[in-house]
DNA sequence: TAAATATATATGCACTTGCATTGAATGGAG
DNA sequence: CTCCATTCAATGCAAGTGCATATATATTTA
């Protein structure tokens, strides 16, 4: 839809029933705020740094301690769009970080390796990740404030099946 | 940088050494799944129902709820980059759902106002909205631990000097 | 086995974002 | 009052993102 065409319809009423419904929205609020927050600090660290964005480290990550991995396998880990990876495959590939490899048993695939200059890289990223969370989580919060949000944001990217 | 040229020069050892630094970057992997997971979703929805984004509902309620605002008051508000903001207004203005006016005690700045269009483009959007994040939050999260998690995300993005 | 369906990945295109910089106006120091 | 540092906002450009779709292969169905 264009929005510059955009005419005013319907209006409708807002339904905050219950204060179920308002601790929900404000937890939603402070999650946006607090990701904007923070991960706009680290990026910025990372960049000051002239190191790659912070997918980058997720991605060798997940190669480094899963072995190859199919793009569709840190889709699932990282939870990026199917789209945004190969993008970031092709990038990672062309810089060196990452190789591919056919997948003999079933074409459609492939195998996602990072390259010993791949693990320096994340390697060398790790200090400035750290710091930035230090500066982002660890300052804000005690260690028994900081295990509990771990625990209940978990519950918020679980899928639902698990989770009812 | 161009990472296409990056060489692994020093390999940083990873300083672990607590459980305090553990926790805290669990919290921000988490923070970081939680925001994926549920944003995605909610962004999903609204462009499903054809609406505009997220943004958009924010802007429209902090100026309907403060009046007038300057962009830079926005920028605080909603933790948006000022390049960001002034092109989002830039598109919510050519849609008509906000106004730009002059300010006269200082040239610089100008005050920005949600039309009637856009308090209807914003009940519209609420319901979605609304709907999303009950499906995100709501679903996975007791009120208990919503109002907890509020709490402790509230701290992640309050400024350094209030929060010691 | 042929056809239909499903899965894994890539890509064209329009739009958004980030960085760096610019332009304009204010406020303060001398 | 003039110069300079600061603040507010806009913008050119390169890069990243999302949607829709394409391509190729695998699996299921008839």
């Amino acid at each position: 839809m264009n929005w510059l065409e955009f005419r005013p319809m319907e209006i409708c009423t807002e339904d905050r029933t219950n204060a179920c419904t308002e601790v929900a929205e404000r937890a939603w609020v402070q999650l946006i705020r607090a990701h904007r927050s923070t991960l706009s600090k680290v990026e910025r660290a990372l960049r000051a740094a002239d190191l790659p964005p912070l997918e980058w480290y997720d991605v060798l990550l997940e190669l480094e301690r899963g072995g190859p991995l199919r793009p569709r396998d840190l889709q699932d880990r990282l939870l990026l769009a199917q789209y945004n990876l190969s993008r970031l495959i092709d990038r990672m590939a062309s810089a060196g970080v990452v190789e591919r490899e056919r997948c003999s048993e079933d074409a459609r695939c492939q195998w996602v390796r990072a390259t010993p200059k791949g693990e320096a890289l994340r390697k060398s990223m790790w200090p400035i990740y750290a710091g930035a969370i230090r500066e982002a989580v660890q300052s804000k919060l005690t260690p028994s404030q900081a295990r509990q949000i771990g625990d209940l944001l978990e519950r918020l990217s679980s899928c639902p099946a698990t989770c009812g």
